[in-house]
RNA sequence: GCCGAUGUAGCUCAGUCCGGUUAGAGCGAGGGAUUCAUAAACCCUAGGUCGGAGGUUCGAGUCCUCCCAUCGGCACCA
C-alpha cells in the first residue's frame, strides 16, 4: 500500500557441500519473519537467501563422485531451495553463484577495484600441506609442529603470486564507521570482539587462488580463481543488480540486516564493509550475528550423530506443525551472544505453555464466550469501566514494544509483545469474571464491554504475531470474524484499537492441539 | 598461550554498573480453589554454601585479589 520505504534482508549463502541444517533453517526463518514483519508494515521489502557453490571443496566432492561441480552443486542447491518450501519462507530470490548473472557483475566489481588500486598483485608465502594440496596458517603449522596432521610429512614452505585485497588502508575508516554506527555490529558482545581485533591492526587479504579452478575467474589473469568469500560476499550486491547498470533493484541497497552466524563475523564486519568502502557503496546498517544451536547440551557433530537435520526437523513439524517449529526458533535460538540448546523436552514445553495453554486457550475461551453469550455475534463496547484494566491502552504499548523489537531484530521480545497481550487479557478474564456476569440479566453492558474488549485485544494481538506463526494466526482471522491481509501492508490501522469487530460472527476455535508426549520426537530421545 | 565472557532455586535466566531489611521471575514439580476455555487460566508452595578461597567494609551475588569450571574470539575459516 504505502510501499515506500525499502527493507532489504540478506541470510549468507550458504555452501553447498554441506547438507541442510538446523542452522540454515534458522538463519533464514529470523529473516522471514522480519520480512514478513516489514511486509506487513508497509516497508518495500527485498529478502534475498541463496547457495555459495565454488571452492575447492565441491570440487574435491564432485571429483570424489566421479560428477561435474556444476552437478553437484544443482543438486545440493536443490536442498537449500527444499528448505524455503519446507519452511513457506518468503524470500523475494534466491541467488546462486554459478549463475552468469552473479559470475558477470562479480568480475565486473573486481575489475573496479583492480581499476582503484585497491587490488594487486602480491607474493603469498607460507607453510603448505602438499599432500592435502593446501595451505596452512602459522598458528596451525606450529601447533602440528610443522608437519602435516593428516600425512606426518613436514610442511613445506611455499610461495605463490596472488591478487590481494589493500584491506590495510582501510583500518582508520572502519574504525569511524564502528564509532559513527554503535549498532553496525549486533550483538554488542560481537562488536567488541570485532573491535579488539580490529586494534590489532589489519594486514591485506588475498582474494584470489590458483590451485583449484572452480570459481569465478580473475578478470584479465585467469589462472586465477577469485578466492570464495568474496565471490560470496558480493552476491548481496550482484542480486541487486548493483554492478549491472540501471535496475529497479537498486532501490533496495543498501541491506537493512545482514543476518549471519557468528563464524563468518569478521568477513560481514570488517573486510565486506572495506571492499564496499573501495567500490564507493552505502554500508549496511547493521550485520547481526546469531549464536549456534547445539543439541540436547553437545555440540552438534557427525560422529555423534546428533545433527539437527532435514529429516529430523521434518517429524516436528509433523507433530507439533510448522508454526510450533518458528516460534521455537525464534524464541528459544541463539538470537543472542551464546550458543543455544535445542532440547526434544524444551519443544514440548515451550509448544504446550506458549501456543496451547496461552495463544490456544485465550483465543478459545474468548471465542467460547461470544459463542455462548453473544451467539458469536461480536456486540459492541459499552464503554463500561474497569476500574485498574485499560486493554485498549496495553495493546497501544504491546504494538509499541513490537515495533521497536522488530526495529531491533529482538524478534523474541517481538513474540513477548504479542503473547503478553493475550497473558494480560487472560488476566482480565479471570478479574472481571463474564462467566459470573453472565448469569446475571442485568449485567449486559457489563458483559458486553468485557468480551468486545477480550475480542479486540486478541485481534490486535494476533496481528502482532502473526509474523512468527502466520498459518495459524490466518486460521485465526476468520474465527474471529475478520478479513485481515498482511500483504497490503497497514499493520498501523489493523493494530489501532477500535470496535473494528462489532457485528462480526466469530466461533470457538482450537488453535493449537495438544500434543502427546508419548508420541513426540521427545519420547524417541527418552527410549 | 593471549584477549574477552560466563558460573544465582531441577531447567532457563534477572539482579552485580551507582555494595544495605527475610536473594527474584518464568518453566517444571507439589497442593488448593474454580469452570468461560484444549484437565486450560487463577491462588499458594521452592528454603537455593548467589562456582571456590581470601580481602576491603558497620554491612557484599553486588567492590578487590587469587583459584576452579565452562564458553567465545585469536584473520583467509563459510
Amino acid at each position: 500500500m504505502t510501499h515506500s520505504d525499502p527493507a532489504y534482508i540478506t541470510t549468507p549463502i550458504y555452501y553447498v557441500n554441506d547438507r541442510p541444517h538446523i542452522g540454515h533453517a534458522y538463519t533464514t526463518t529470523l529473516c522471514d519473519v522480519w520480512a514478513r514483519a516489514m511486509r506487513f508494515m508497509g516497508r518495500d521489502v527485498f529478502f534475498l537467501t541463496g547457495t555459495d557453490e565454488h571452492g575447492v571443496k565441491v570440487e574435491k566432492s564432485a571429483e570424489a563422485r566421479g560428477i561435474s561441480p556444476q552437478a553437484l552443486a544443482d543438486e545440493n542447491a536443490a536442498e537449500f531451495r527444499k528448505v524455503m518450501e519446507m519452511f513457506d519462507l518468503t524470500n523475494d530470490d534466491f541467488i546462486r553463484t554459478t549463475e552468469p548473472r552473479h559470475e558477470r557483475q562479480v568480475q565486473a566489481l573486481v575489475k573496479r577495484l583492480l581499476d582503484t588500486g585497491d587490488v594487486y598483485l602480491g607474493e603469498f608465502e607460507g607453510w603448505y600441506d602438499e599432500g592435502q594440496e593446501e595451505y596452512v596458517t602459522e598458528t596451525k603449522a606450529k601447533e602440528s609442529d610443522f608437519k602435516s596432521p593428516i600425512s606426518g610429512k613436514p610442511l613445506v614452505r611455499a610461495n605463490e603470486r596472488n591478487y590481494y585485497f589493500k584491506l590495510s588502508a582501510y583500518q582508520e575508516r572502519l574504525e569511524s564507521l564502528f564509532e559513527a554506527n554503535p549498532g553496525f555490529v549486533k550483538p554488542e558482545a560481537r562488536r567488541n570482539e570485532v573491535l579488539g581485533r580490529l586494534r590489532g591492526g589489519l594486514q591485506d587479504v588475498p582474494i584470489t587462488r590458483t590451485n583449484f579452478s572452480w570459481g569465478i575467474p580473475f578478470p584479465g589473469d585467469e589462472e586465477h580463481v577469485i578466492y570464495v568469500w568474496i565471490d560470496a560476499l558480493l552476491n548481496y550486491a550482484t542480486a541487486l543488480e548493483l554492478a549491472d547498470g540501471a535496475s529497479d533493484r537498486h532501490r533496495h541497497w543498501p541491506a537493512a540486516y545482514h543476518v549471519i552466524g557468528k563464524e563468518i563475523l569478521w568477513f560481514h564486519a570488517v573486510i565486506w564493509p572495506a571492499v564496499l568502502m573501495a567500490l564507493e557503496l552505502p554500508q549496511p546498517a547493521c550485520v547481526y550475528a546469531h549464536s549456534f544451536w547445539i543439541s540436547e547440551g553437545q555440540k552438534m557433530s557427525k560422529s555423534l550423530g546428533n545433527f539437527i537435520d532435514l529429516p529430523t526437523i521434518e517429524r516436528y513439524v509433523d507433530v507439533y506443525g510448522l508454526d510450533a517449529w518458528r516460534w521455537y526458533m525464534v524464541n528459544n535460538g541463539p538470537l543472542g551472544a551464546t550458543d543455544a540448546d535445542f532440547q526434544a523436552t524444551g519443544f514440548h514445553e515451550t509448544y504446550t505453555t506458549d501456543l496451547v495453554n496461552t495463544v490456544g486457550n485465550c483465543a478459545s475461551r474468548t471465542t467460547a464466550m461470544l459463542g455462548k453469550y453473544f451467539d458469536g455475534i461480536v456486540p459492541a463496547d459499552t464503554g463500561f469501566d474497569f476500574p485498574g484494566w485499560d486493554l485498549a491502552g496495553d495493546a497501544g504499548t504491546a504494538v509499541a514494544k513490537w515495533r521497536a523489537a522488530m526495529a531491533d531484530f529482538a524478534l523474541d521480545d517481538a513474540c513477548d509483545a504479542g503473547i503478553g497481550l493475550l497473558r494480560t487479557v487472560d488476566a482480565f478474564i479471570n478479574a472481571t469474571e463474564p462467566f459470573k456476569v453472565a448469569k446475571d440479566e442485568g449485567r449486559r453492558d457489563e458483559l458486553a464491554s468485557i468480551l468486545a474488549r477480550c475480542v479486540e485485544a486478541v485481534r490486535i494481538a494476533s496481528v502482532l504475531l502473526w509474523p512468527v506463526i502466520p498459518g495459524r494466526m490466518e486460521t485465526l482471522w476468520p474465527a474471529l470474524g475478520c478479513d485481515l491481509d498482511p500483504g497490503r501492508g497497514d499493520l498501523e490501522a489493523v493494530a489501532a484499537w477500535g470496535d473494528t469487530l462489532k457485528g462480526a460472527t466469530t466461533r470457538k476455535i482450537a488453535l493449537f492441539p495438544r500434543v502427546d508426549p508419548a508420541t513426540t520426537p521427545a519420547a524417541d530421545v527418552a527410549s
